[in-house]
DNA sequence: TACCTCATGTAATACGTTACATGATTAG
DNA sequence: CTAATCATGTAACGTATTACATGAGGTA
């Protein structure tokens, strides 16, 4: 149910219309909520349909252009401050580690490897879109960084502990 | 697609029925994997029509007890070594942080210590589990314990975040 | 005998992925 | 005039969640 609150928070900044938001998915949210074409449509139809959003605009090539409405922000708010994050997270990376014991000592600290060199590739290319981007003070720069930060440190610990589990396994 | 591999690994341990294996799941690997109770009898089900399991005992009120077969082994092992794991982590608790420019810096600040509160929970949770168990030098004990620490610097970096991101926000 | 735990299953619904399908507008 | 990009949508399928449904066996 959160690709709904993503689209609601995403429109809280500034109408667009599905295909904006398809394009900041990809250079933002993809990250913490992948989410794909199809899916993002539909979900603005069933918005609509709701009252959370509505049509503001329509433009060439049949785009319509989504803006917030009262009930919208409502809602986004709601989930912000009235809901539990306490969201079951799933990773097959670390489910895998449950069961290394089926392979040779050798097979298993090669994949230790692998996720400590995913860990410093994803550092790398967060590092990178640290530099690209024009930090200023406003909201989104605000939490986007703080977003970003997590990033960083979490592919650090992450790499680091990858390292560390290598070195358990004989 | 998991499921069905973290089914093969807990069977690749020792046989085991469908209600045994919910038992274990909800001592060990509901952390990284979550799954009810219908999903894992569907998928068992599933499991033995495709011949990767099979049933070797029955006993009283139905029940059946499940035994990987060699081609469930395989299926395991190729899992492991020749799939590359998928780093599509949804994150509602970090989807939040994107958007709390929407509400007051004190609301935003009180959602990050939400979070610290939560980080120190688990780790304190986490650090019980390791004391209340007898760990031995067996692959489970090792490969568990690995898994644990992830959990441990997880929540220690987390914590440590949270804190800091609450001082970004004025 | 009554209650708890063991034990399995199905149905309805929601969410997510992949593939298919179509067409308008703009830039070179 | 051709290719890329803009722009939206539907269908089929797979996976996950919630609720419902049933009953055997052990124990107080």
């Amino acid at each position: 149910m959160s690709l709904r609150h993503a689209l609601l928070g995403l429109l809280s900044e500034r109408p667009a219309s599905g295909y904006d938001l398809l394009k900041r998915f990809e250079t933002s949210l993809a990250n913490v909520w992948p989410a794909t074409q199809s899916q993002m449509y539909t979900e603005l139809s069933k918005l609509a349909d709701a009252g959370m959003i509505s049509v503001s605009a329509q433009g060439p090539r049949g785009r319509k252009e989504y803006t917030l409405t009262d009930e919208g922000l409502a809602e986004l708010r709601h989930w912000l401050t009235g809901t539990k994050p306490q969201r079951n997270t799933r990773s097959d990376i670390l489910l895998r580690v449950f069961f290394l014991g089926v392979l040779t000592p050798e097979q298993a600290r090669g994949y230790l490897a692998e996720l400590t060199e995913m860990s410093e590739q994803e550092y790398e290319g967060l590092r990178q879109l640290e530099e690209s981007i024009d930090w200023g003070d406003d909201p989104l720069s605000v939490h986007g960084r703080i977003a970003l930060e997590y990033g960083l440190r979490f592919n650090a610990m992450r790499r680091e502990w990858a390292e560390w589990a290598a070195g358990q396994i004989r």
